[in-house]
DNA sequence: CTGAAAGCGCTTACAG
DNA sequence: CTGAAAGCGCTTACAG
């Protein structure tokens, strides 16, 4: 592989002056460039990624932090989405991903995520960081380098789904259509942020609406498809006159429609069923599902322009992404209710 | 950050023992060890990966390498669940995971996968090289960079999924259960390379129960679920009596059977429909489609074994990874028929 | 505008 | 077993 001072030597001119031309610097006039880049193209000269890390400081690698809290993390569509916003920005500005799973538990993160952290390897981490119980912000702040965080756990630049608005816009939604009597299934606190955000705007909409959110008929689940399944049949047996039911995901939703049908109700006709996240499931099942839609891809996106935008000096806002109510089949005006 | 010379200095040593102790040759003493481990600790040294690599020669990153042929490259079930396998074998190697996505077109890659290759970044690679017009193949063998291929590209290290099996056994099956009008969903030849294989083995099964391979009615789909659609249209007005339908990918299986049904054909009453590849949708329609499952992680952590045993100096064997049957509800006994 | 030289932080023959 | 020294291939003040 031809080196630096190969190109040098072709061209006649030295090391210091075919960098300069090569990274883009003000210092050098047209004749020398040509020199230097008919020498680039004769020798066929790639520049060597780790000297140039190493002497310039910069590694031109962006590492993807994804923590390893559960088995599907590999076929979680969310944040396969996610990671489609990141990598056409990263491409675009020359940039390299690099895959980073650590493992986390409630002791911390495992060792060799700290190794590569504190390596030098990275010049500015995109995290997905949102579960309550730990973190891996932590060693990223110490070493100081940029990230940007899509999630809750806090830090200078984030990027966060609106769920606050997709649950108070699901509630909203049945409220519209005449229901009154509304039960929830939701998860234990504590387990996931935006859990908790979702059921806070469940919670608000149904304050809006003059409804007692003490009162409201709660399952809990653990967003699987059974959880849903067994949350359904609870919360009908001990209220059979709910017309409809609003679950923080679309696989416990998906569970709950499998459920009311099993106890005789039609969905919609008889029980409306709202789910949340918009897999792609929820628009081919039967009936298709009324959920949230949020827009991973840009999260993705906005996420790497802000790290960018940070690795050029800069402080940019932190970002909430909108999401978007998705009607489908599995909602309808309730029988003999009052539209709105 | 401290660096190897700071350690060397309160550990009282060159920063060649220090080295050597690190990178565990065997060429100190307990006590060298245990001054050099002291000093690390103490220090808080983290060795400096650009450095390392520029030294050695040695990156510890494999490239994982999925070409961007169409936009569902991140939602691909397929291609996570090798991520999936790939991962964790990386992790335990102490490797690190660079994603790189070259845009794939007739006219050949991008220009920054050329670089990034050429780069000096990159201990090995696994490659997803499976589309019969382009190949990302061709830089890394010119670098000499090892590699393993999943998928039908040849080179000298490869994982392959029998797909040939996969297809046969679909028709074994069908036979099996007494059809003998069956109807095949297939794609335009030269479009994938998989497709090819499981007709090869979907023909030989037919040959091998006397069926003759030319008179299969047959409808080229695009394996979208439209296109499926649009396929068992046509073969089922143009061949009525069909009681079975192999369909190349699970998608146009889908699509078929909703056509079926559009047209008064019960499934599988009337029209057994099988698919490929099992994605999860399979296991959660209506009815559950009988399909082949490949063992995607399993190609990917077959595919990293080799990949560091190619490292290693070694020529491992190429491997191809077994496919299994999933009979589910989309196929039962032809009536009437008689069951071998 | 150009170049000589130091330096980025490590590894690796080599000599002892 | 240990260390002095060269070198990996680049960038960057600095002097001219």
């Amino acid at each position: 592989m031809p080196t630096l001072e190969d190109v040098a030597r072709k061209a006649g001119v030295s090391t210091a002056t075919v960098s300069k031309v090569l990274s883009n610097t003000p210092y050098f006039t047209a004749s020398t460039r040509d020199k230097v880049m008919r020498a680039v193209e004769e020798t066929g000269y790639m520049p060597h990624l780790a000297a140039r890390a190493l002497a310039a400081g910069r590694t031109c690698i962006v590492g993807v932090v994804f923590p390893w809290v559960y088995d599907g993390i590999f076929t979680d569509p969310h944040i396969l989405h996610i990671l489609e916003g990141i990598e056409p920005e990263c491409s675009q500005h020359g940039y390299n991903i690099l895959l980073i799973t650590p493992r986390l538990t409630t002791s911390g993160v495992d060792e060799h995520y700290l190794q590569l952290i504190r390596s030098g390897y990275i010049d500015g981490i995109i995290a997905l960081d949102n579960v309550p119980f730990a973190s891996v912000l932590e060693p990223i702040h110490k070493k100081g380098i940029p990230v940007v965080n899509i999630g809750y756990h806090v830090t200078s630049y984030m990027v966060r789904s609106d769920d606050y608005t997709g649950g108070y816009q699901l509630m909203q939604h049945l409220v519209a259509l005449g229901h009154g009597e509304i039960g929830i299934i939701d998860v234990q606190p504590d387990l996931n942020y935006s859990a908790e955000e979702r059921m806070k705007g469940v919670y608000a909409a149904a304050e809006a609406s003059g409804m007692s959110v003490e009162s409201l008929p709660t399952a809990r689940g653990d967003f699987s498809v059974t959880s849903g399944e067994a949350c359904a049949a609870d919360l009908l047996a001990r209220h059979p006159n709910l017309t409809a039911l609003i679950c923080l995901n679309d696989r416990m939703a998906l569970g709950a429609i499998q459920q009311a049908r099993r106890m005789g109700r039609q969905v919609p006709q008889q029980l409306s069923v709202v789910g949340f996240d918009d897999i792609p499931l929820a628009a081919a099942s039967d009936p298709t599902l009324t959920t949230i839609r949020s827009d991973a891809p840009r999260m993705g996106r906005e996420a790497t322009r802000m790290l960018f935008s940070v690795l050029n000096g800069q402080t940019p806002d932190s970002v909430l992404c909108p999401v978007q109510l998705i009607v489908r089949q599995s909602t309808t005006a309730v029988k003999g209710g009052c539209l709105t």
